[in-house]
DNA sequence: GAGTGGTCTAGACCACTAG
DNA sequence: TAGTGGTCTAGACCACTCC
């Protein structure tokens, strides 16, 4: 009997009742971080409906990050995704000069563990989008340096940096894994590309399949999108960033001064 | 017989295959922006599934954003959203003094028709977070504006703005639905609140249900939460602006100047 | 093997839209 | 009123996890 709360007409559907009190539980501490939520079965027992609907309210409950579910096992309660703050600070130039790359500025302040595991460096036809942003014809050969962020042992950015291969070609530190103190920005200053600016774009969208494999999303779970280009003095792209982010992991913030 | 792709073993689901099926069938123009999707019985027969498949199938359709699904209507694909750009050249004062508000200064380049529409312009309690960020203590009354704004007719973004009470009590124009050339901010730099800086930060999450309905999404539907708060030469956050968009509907872009 | 989530079916009934 | 999507059921079978 398709009937909707309490014997009342078109009103809320089973499904998004349930999925709401099992979200209030865990927000009101009910079910905490580490918990177990109990199982479809007991669950259709205890809200007294079928299985299928029990179903649809765990998408739901799903949807709303608090929890994640594993397949022979059952739905634990997230811990709440303590975020990192993506603050425009972080491109400061005080904080390569005291050796620190980008990541690790503002990790420093939130005091996570962070890691990074590098997936490729080496030669690459630019793509499309990027050559563009680069300055370069599609499909010349530029420095493609891709890695994987890790916070507290989970992915949660996938980031590729692009770089014009006359411009990396004399800094042999560009293609190791560990390019030093203050990351490849700081090895780029050292040779002269001295940055004035860096223009970043950002989009939120579902995550594709493969997306959401790589970052342990489900899929369909909010992903931002980020380009960034470094810009020099001289008004020339040196590098472009490509970077995915699961989005419940970050607040990004920028500073943008008032001007005529 | 729940078997999977051709008969073969743990694979991909009938679901996601005929979703992908149909996904394809948009991005290849065979189903175009405006045309109506086959009502799920007629797909039922075309795929020879379950009502209950083809339904599961249509979540994943929707979830990509090419369609919009209407109760007793049926599912229409979108026109590509024409992404409205978001730079933060949108509080150039230039642009003030030209007589445009931000809003405005971009819809301008972007050749697409935004209406806002004003849901309440009044006092109000200061929420928590809003008070902190104003410098006040919770609970003080401050001015909200709260408005809607639509571009081509679908609603894409809620904006509440809040000013302190004793920044707006002298600008009758700040309590009118058109405070007139230049927005708010023009009112208020006319009356000597010179802005320094603006501080926006940004968080994509999926959306709520009844943020989902009030911006016409399906619920889970990636929204981007957007706080700035606009500081003046002395320092004095003289607005908090907390608005909530459709994160399809939307690239941000900021310019970071590299500094010491 | 017992228990869990994931897929699929077949059919009932409801609510919205349109002619 | 006919057609559409939305909710719900009751039960089958599969795949993964852990003991």
């Amino acid at each position: 009997m398709g009937t909707a709360v309490g014997g009342g007409r078109g009103a809320v559907p089973r499904y998004v009742q349930i999925a709401d009190d099992l979200v209030q539980q865990i927000r009101a501490g009910v079910l905490k971080a580490g918990d177990m939520v109990p199982s479809e079965s007991e669950l259709v027992e205890r809200y007294g409906v079928a299985g299928g609907t029990i179903r649809k309210a765990m998408v739901e409950v799903r949807a709303s990050g608090l929890v994640e579910t594993r397949h022979g096992k059952g739905s634990i309660v997230k811990a709440r995704p303590a975020v990192r703050h993506r603050s425009s600070d972080r491109f400061r130039r005080t904080h390569r000069q005291e050796g620190r790359a980008a990541y690790l500025a503002e990790s420093a302040q939130s005091g996570a563990e962070v890691k990074v595991s590098v997936l490729f460096i080496g030669p690459m036809e630019a793509p499309e989008g990027i050559a563009e942003r680069l300055g370069v014809t599609a499909g010349t050969q530029v420095l493609a340096r891709r890695r994987l962020y890790f916070r507290d042992g989970t992915p949660v950015e996938t980031a590729t940096s692009y770089l014009p291969w006359d411009v990396v070609k004399d800094i042999p530190e560009l293609f190791s894994e560990n390019p030093g103190p203050g990351g490849i920005y700081a090895r780029l200053e050292d040779h002269g590309h001295v940055f004035a600016e860096y223009v970043e774009t950002l989009q939120a969208r579902p995550a594709a399949k493969a997306e959401a494999t790589e970052l342990s999303l489900t899929p369909g779970a909010p992903v931002v999108h980020l380009l960034r280009d470094a810009v020099t003095e001289e008004g020339r792209v040196v590098e472009v960033c490509d970077t995915l982010m699961a989005a419940d992991q970050f607040v990004f913030e920028y500073r943008i001064p008032a001007r005529d």
